[in-house]
DNA sequence: ATTATGACTGACTAAACAGTCAGCAAATTT
DNA sequence: AAATTTGCTGACTGTTTAGTCAGTCATAAT
């Protein structure tokens, strides 16, 4: 039983993408990679455009499946910043085309194709978090919209600086958790 | 006398490659916009990846002479590396087309026709200065890779907070300067 | 005054592209 | 067994695109 055609796309064009960019790749690349027929893209996503947000809602999804089913049941509030401030670097470090893919399209003029309450909507659980954490005094009282980016793109240098060095995983695990102590210093 | 033509073409490409993104412009438009004929264009750039890289380029030496313009000669090595910090999110703040151009030319697979020892150069200015702080014992003894990601990226992130708020200039400046306090509770 | 130069033009073309559609073959329903 | 549906096909098309090139014109050199 192998995968259905339209995963077999996502998969291409995930590949395709990252590597020549959004329109620089052709839609019959993109078949061709998959092994369907140029026609059967257009089946599953009435446009490219289409295939290129439906990529990127998919990977926003599982990513975010994969950080709160690591992070769930955590007895204190670090505890619960710190498993899913891991768990995004875990998940970054194991789906790295759909890391950089994700890059890629945040900072495209694509991203204004999702829905200003959608990307709110998905940010909000870890508001909510930030908010709570204020709450009890464990961290700065700060906008929680600063201190979610903050701890966002403190995630993503991190990641930016694996991508320049060549460290084993024991090592970027070690790297990570650091970072963490680091980040939370900042935060308290 | 009006600027010359090259100039305009710039200008043009980066307004358009913002709002449409890289390959959403025609080279056709960008003519267009800059008020120049269609072959101008490749009168000054060969072919149109050129000019993309050459827009990038042009934007980077820009904003590297502002930083270094506004941060040289500090007394000791925390004002120097606050200064640079803040010229850094003035500029950008200044600049934001030209900002969101350089995210997205960097998030693009174009940042591999750059020559890794022309990026290498252009971050070694930041990367001796880091080391220098190290050797004076001020900040932590971290791999300066590490740290110059780390500043960089949370410079990105306050950024980030900006282009989703509506602060006045005054109260940006406000939010650069408590968050380098932040960042430099950090490094220490 | 004549010639030479080089920035600039815009009509043009070959190639590439997203998207269409008539129809096929296998599975499912009747 | 016939009819219908469904998932899929790939040749095709109208349009758009990057890049070309023969030639214009203002300025500068002789």
């Amino acid at each position: 039983m192998q995968k259905d055609k339209k995963q077999l796309l996502l998969d291409a064009a995930l590949k395709l993408f990252v590597e020549y960019g959004f329109h620089g790749t052709p839609t019959s690349l993109i078949a061709k990679e998959a092994g369907v027929a140029n026609g059967t893209l257009f089946h599953y996503f009435k446009t490219k455009d289409e295939l290129i947000v439906a990529l990127y809602v998919d990977i926003k999804n599982r990513m975010a499946a994969y950080v709160f089913e690591n992070a769930k049941g955590q007895a204190t509030f670090k505890e619960t910043v710190k498993e899913q401030y891991l768990a995004s670097l875990f998940w970054a470090q194991d789906n790295q085309l759909q890391y950089r893919f994700a890059e890629q399209f945040k900072n495209s003029p694509y991203l204004s194709q999702i829905a200003p309450d959608e990307i709110e909507a998905s940010v909000k659980p870890f508001h909510d978090m930030l908010r709570m954490g204020i709450k009890e005094g464990v961290i700065k009282s700060q906008p929680v919209e600063l201190l979610f980016t903050i701890i966002s793109s403190h995630a993503y240098g991190i990641n930016q600086y694996f991508m320049s060095t060549n460290f084993s995983k024991a090592k970027q695990h070690q790297v990570i958790s650091d970072s963490f102590e680091m980040l939370w210093a900042m935060l308290t």
